[in-house]
Parts: structure tokens; C-alpha cells; sequence
DNA sequence: TATTATATTGCAACTTAGTTGCATAAACAA
DNA sequence: TTGTTTATGCAACTAAGTTGCAATATAATA
């Protein structure tokens, strides 16, 4: 089961999600969270979140965890098709509105799809 | 630098290469040479064998690390932009020999690419 | 072949992301 | 306000991957 109460742990980290548009990583959460809350909570409410389809998660260039709001997700399915772009310079992570086509593999059937591509973002790409 | 002398380790490693086409994470080949070498000198060896462009490596499911011989990777230079495909029951890892198309990503440069994809291989998809 | 320089290995200890069990505290319905 | 259930904090744990260093294997040179 997702979450089942509003509790003040739960607000915080949603506003965390409000405030930027970027995807964040358990442990920049757990490191800005640090006074607020213990980074259990953070692990299991971001768990539920993502249970309630609030928000998705997908894997840095390190293997690390990385959490965004959900936006297409519902309506398709939660797929998460969109490519996720981290930069390789700032380490800042982003749901790209971009649809990447996932060919038909013969013989094999593909239910979830992951695609991280790396390079320099807006910011960092003078 | 790479692998500079051809130790036993090092020619242990690469028969596994050899005896299977699918990819191999490190935790495997941990658990099956455990009495032969250390699980240092397999990070290690990893390590060198990629540098040499030998092996290609890429994160699977858990963020846990695979490695895969390079084919074609030295030509369109070690930019491994073909997926790879985990199996949702059992586990194993393949290269597929398809290409992924990665759209431009407007004022983004995008350096390198992984696509993962998950659900059921060859043999568990009946 | 013996010697020597250098690369490789094993070991133990460490780092760190994420997990688990349990006692305590906070939500919320009645 | 009371009682039931859910959420939280804490400490201890798990496991993948890393590091430093002493010992050993490789390969070039004499």
C-alpha cells in the first residue's frame, strides 16, 4: 500500500519535488532532509510515493536512485519511455520531453524500458 | 593503463568471456571464480580489460555492473548505443544487436547513451 | 639461467547506498 | 479524548565496490 497519511515528513518531500523541476536522488534528499527527517523515512515514503505513481524512479550513471514527479506516467501506463539526460559536468538530472522509440526484439517481451543519456546539459554546454 | 602481462587471472577471466555470449555481472563472476582469484583482483582486471576496450561494461537492473565483450564497439568507437535486455525472471543479461535511434536533444550534448530494457528472454517467454 | 625492475595479487579493512527490526510517536476515526 | 493503526527514529546490518600495503608473479636484461 502507498501512502495512507498526510504527515509532515510527507509534505516536506513533496515540496522538495514542487521546488525544482529536475529529478533528485535519495541522497540528495537524505542530505537536504538531514535535520527534518532520518533517511529511513525518506527511503519508505519515497517508496510509496512512487507506489501511488506520484513520482518515478530510475537509476543514475552511478546506480544511484533517482526520483521525479510523474506527468505522462498515468496516462501511459507508467512506462517512463522519456530518456532521462544527468550531465556529466554538474551532475543535474532531467526527464527529457523527448519519446525514444524502443524497437520490437523477436522473441522477447519488453515491459519496462530505461534510457540514460549523458553528456553536457543546458547550463553547462557553453 | 590496461592490461600490461597475461597472468592466469587475467586468462581465467577472459575464457568466461568465451564460454558465454550473454553478459556477466561482476557479482557473478565473483561467485564463480571465488577459488581462484579475489574479488579485488576481478574489479581490477574489469577495470583494464574496459579500458582496452576488450569489454564493455553498463549498469543492469539493481545498478549492479555487467560486462559484455565489445563487437562492434571499437569501430562506432566503444559508444555501445545498443540495448541491453535483462530478464525479469531469471536474471541474464544480452546485448541485442538492434540500434536504438536517440533523438538531438535541443542546446544538450549527449556523450553516451544506456538503454536498458526488462522482461522475459528467449527461454521464460513461453 | 640468474638477476632485477615493475606489474599484479591477496588480504583486511574500509566506504557507502540502501534495508530491517523494533520500540516509540504521530495520525485519524469513533 | 481514547484507542487503533500507521509512520518514524534509531541502531545495526547487508552487500557492492574501493583502497593501501606487503608479498608474489611476470618479463626484460644481463
Amino acid at each position: 500500500m502507498g501512502i495512507l497519511r498526510k504527515t509532515k515528513s510527507v509534505r516536506l518531500l513533496l515540496d522538495e519535488f514542487d521546488k525544482s523541476s529536475s529529478a533528485i536522488s535519495a541522497i540528495i534528499l537524505i542530505e537536504r532532509l538531514s535535520l527534518e527527517m532520518n533517511k529511513t523515512t525518506i527511503y519508505r515514503i519515497l517508496d510509496k510515493l512512487e507506489e501511488d505513481k506520484v513520482l518515478h524512479s530510475f537509476l543514475g550513471k552511478n546506480g544511484h536512485k533517482w526520483y521525479a514527479k510523474c506527468k505522462e506516467c498515468s496516462a501511459s501506463g507508467h512506462q517512463d519511455a522519456h530518456p532521462h539526460f544527468q550531465c556529466s559536468d554538474c551532475g543535474k538530472v532531467d526527464c527529457l520531453p523527448t519519446n525514444v522509440l524502443i524497437p520490437k526484439i523477436p522473441n522477447r517481451k519488453v515491459d519496462t524500458s530505461q534510457v540514460l543519456l549523458q553528456g553536457k546539459c543546458e547550463e553547462c554546454f557553453v
